[in-house]
DNA sequence: GCGACAG
DNA sequence: ATCTTGTCGC
C-alpha cells in the first residue's frame, strides 16, 4: 500500500491539515458485523514497533482473526504527530488481514486533536473505513466533572467546538476519551465504546490488541 | 516566556 | 510507551 509520508515535522503538520478536510463525522456504513482493535508497542533494544490488529465478531466479541507485525521506527513520537509513528505498522497488519473489519477502534484520539486529525482519523481516511478514537488520557480539550457511575459523560470542548466526549466506562474508574475517527457520529462512537466495555475500562478490541502486542514484544525481547 | 503534551 | 513493589479484590 502506498501512502504519502512526511520527512519532516513541518510536512507532517501540513499533511494533517490537508487530510483533515476528508474526515467524515457522520454515520456512513451499512451494518457492523465485525469490529477491530489496534495497538502498537515499542521495543527499545531494536528500535522497532510491534503493531497488532485483532478482528472481533461485533455481537459475540469472539476473536475472528489476529495479525501482528514488527517494523523499524520511521517517525519519532511527537504529541500531535503521533499517527505518523503508529500508522505504518498498523497499515502493514491491516494488509495481512483476511477478514477486513467493518469498523476499527483505535487506541488514541480521533477529532480530539489540535488540528482535528488524530490517529483514528488518519487510519480511517487512509483505509476508508469507519473508525473510533478511544484514548486513555487527554491530548487537548476541556470538560466538566462527571459523576462516578458507568455511562456518565461530559463533552470535550476545544476552541468552542465539541471535539469528543469523556466517558466513564466503569464505576469509580478513570474515564476514557472518545472521539470521531471517520464515518461515524460521536453518539455512535460513544455507544460502541459502551458496548465494548461491559467489564473493563478499555474496549475489548483494544484489550485484545494490547495482549497480542505484548506477547510479540515479549517474544522479541526473549531472542536478543 | 512557560507549561502541556494521544502512545 | 516504559521503568517498578506491594496491595487489594475476585
Amino acid at each position: 500500500m502506498h501512502i504519502e509520508y512526511p520527512s519532516s515535522e513541518t510536512q507532517a503538520w501540513a499533511l494533517q491539515e490537508t487530510l483533515a478536510t476528508q474526515v467524515i463525522c457522520e454515520d456512513n456504513f451499512d451494518s457492523i458485523s465485525t469490529i477491530a482493535g489496534t495497538d502498537v508497542a515499542y521495543d527499545d533494544a531494536t528500535n522497532q514497533l510491534v503493531g497488532a490488529i485483532v478482528v472481533l465478531d461485533a455481537s459475540t466479541l469472539d476473536i475472528i482473526e489476529t495479525q501482528v507485525v514488527t517494523e523499524s521506527v520511521r517517525f519519532p513520537y511527537i504529541p500531535g504527530l503521533f499517527s505518523f509513528r503508529e500508522l505504518p505498522p498498523l497499515l502493514s497488519a491491516f494488509e495481512q488481514l483476511t477478514h477486513k473489519p467493518d469498523m476499527i477502534v483505535c487506541d488514541g484520539q480521533g477529532l480530539a486533536h489540535p488540528r482535528r486529525f488524530g490517529l483514528a482519523c488518519h487510519l480511517g481516511v487512509t483505509l476508508d473505513i469507519p473508525t473510533i478514537g478511544c484514548g486513555k488520557t487527554r491530548l487537548t480539550g476541556t470538560h466538566e466533572a462527571l459523576v462516578e457511575t458507568r455511562g456518565a459523560s461530559a463533552k470535550l470542548i476545544d476552541n468552542e467546538q465539541i471535539i469528543g466526549e469523556v466517558l466513564r466506562t466503569q464505576d469509580n474508574i478513570k474515564p476514557v476519551y472518545v472521539s470521531v475517527g471517520h464515518k461515524v457520529s460521536l453518539s455512535t462512537a460513544r455507544d460502541w465504546i459502551l458496548k465494548l466495555t461491559p467489564k473493563y475500562r478499555l474496549p475489548e478490541t483494544t484489550r485484545q490488541a494490547d495482549q497480542q502486542v505484548n506477547r510479540a514484544l515479549k517474544a522479541l525481547q526473549a531472542q536478543g
